[in-house]
DNA sequence: TTTT
DNA sequence: TTTT
């Protein structure tokens, strides 16, 4: 019925963009939210899905460290990984905000080749 | 920093209530959100953890079937099971509203002895 | 930057549908939200837009007393009136979600003539 | 029943704190929310209160032009002026973040006396 | 009355 | 001007 989520944190590494059989672009990464009223956890560490256009914004003006905003909804999926299920919750952002100015005004990042192995194909593309 | 979500959905089972050894309430269940804009998949089975007084509200009028809208962040947490790591996502309410009202102005679920093979204890507690 | 609420409450009063001189379908109506908290004040009274499409189908199947849920962002706008601006705060709906099932499925509202007094035009199509 | 909104923007003004007449600090102050959206409108201008604590870590914090995230709740209140209600709506904020750091960690805003001007009184704590 |  |  209704799926919403806000995060605001930082990235734990660089974007990491990749794009389906079918040339569709998605981006991933992982958000370093804080938490302030955990004793023993600082942190908890959100994986973020983006797809096409904001893709490729995000590869090209997120690093390692930055400060941003995510406007999502929790998915859930799961694969088979050494004959076992694997399952993973996801944000996949619908809105990304960049709450930093990069120092250079946005690198390229390399393209990769699509690639298979993190289980994406154009099924899981969510809409 | 910030961690927000807000869910409306499903139960897929009755609620389940606990005590950590230190006598606090905790009661878990699965929320079915159902997702208009995906092809092959048509809900997300997000897991919802709430904590003390809530816990028990929950407990008494919530079950299997009914729909409710969840406030609460995402955490992150993993334990060990036959020797490998299970990393688990869920929802920590701090709010959740009964949108359907009980056949029968709520029931005792049994109260069940403090459990520790979910792997819960007081140093789980989020606050 | 961002801007995001989510409201649950209950109908003050039917909707009204208009459409705007091109013809497009906005709905208003007004959320009473309870407040929990509050002790002199038991609800909000929230102001809501819906457009196009979503705009009809509230028109359709809500009624005044119903529960839903919106999804939307705060908008501000004003208006002169005897010579006065007037303030409007207002959420713009992008989601609306129908809590209560209608006892009857759903009845057409009399459909109502472009309307200008409402200080509504196409210019203030937020999108 | 629900009633969450989050938002992200610039101070249009340095923060205004002042006293209820019991002593409870309150602090208000504009948000302007770029809306990318919108043609002939590039910002909403959101009035938001923050109570006690965080009301004064804002005006010790919190600058004209500043980038803030804002969590709390839309409420609506009315007072009279020159013999007419006013109507008001605002955030009620239970969650401030600061999203830029300022140039010289803080200054303290000159302390106000209780201000009864702005219509706020005990009787409109939220809480 | 509006911010970068 | 307010809903259950």
């Amino acid at each position: 019925m209704l799926n919403l989520s806000v995060l605001i944190g930082r990235l734990t590494r660089d974007p990491e963009l990749k794009y389906t059989p079918s040339g569709i672009a998605n981006t991933t990464f992982t958000l370093a939210v804080d938490n302030p009223y955990s004793k023993d956890k600082d942190a908890d560490f959100i994986p973020i899905v983006v797809w096409r256009q904001q893709a490729e914004a995000c590869a090209n003006y997120l690093r390692k460290g930055r400060l941003c905003a995510v406007e999502g909804r929790i998915a859930t999926r799961n694969y088979e990984k050494d004959g076992r299920k694997v399952y993973v919750t996801e944000i996949i952002a619908n809105n990304v905000r960049f709450l930093e100015r990069p120092e250079n005004g946005g690198q390229q990042l390399e393209r990769q080749d699509p690639d298979y192995s993190r289980g994406v194909s154009d099924d899981d593309l969510p809409f």
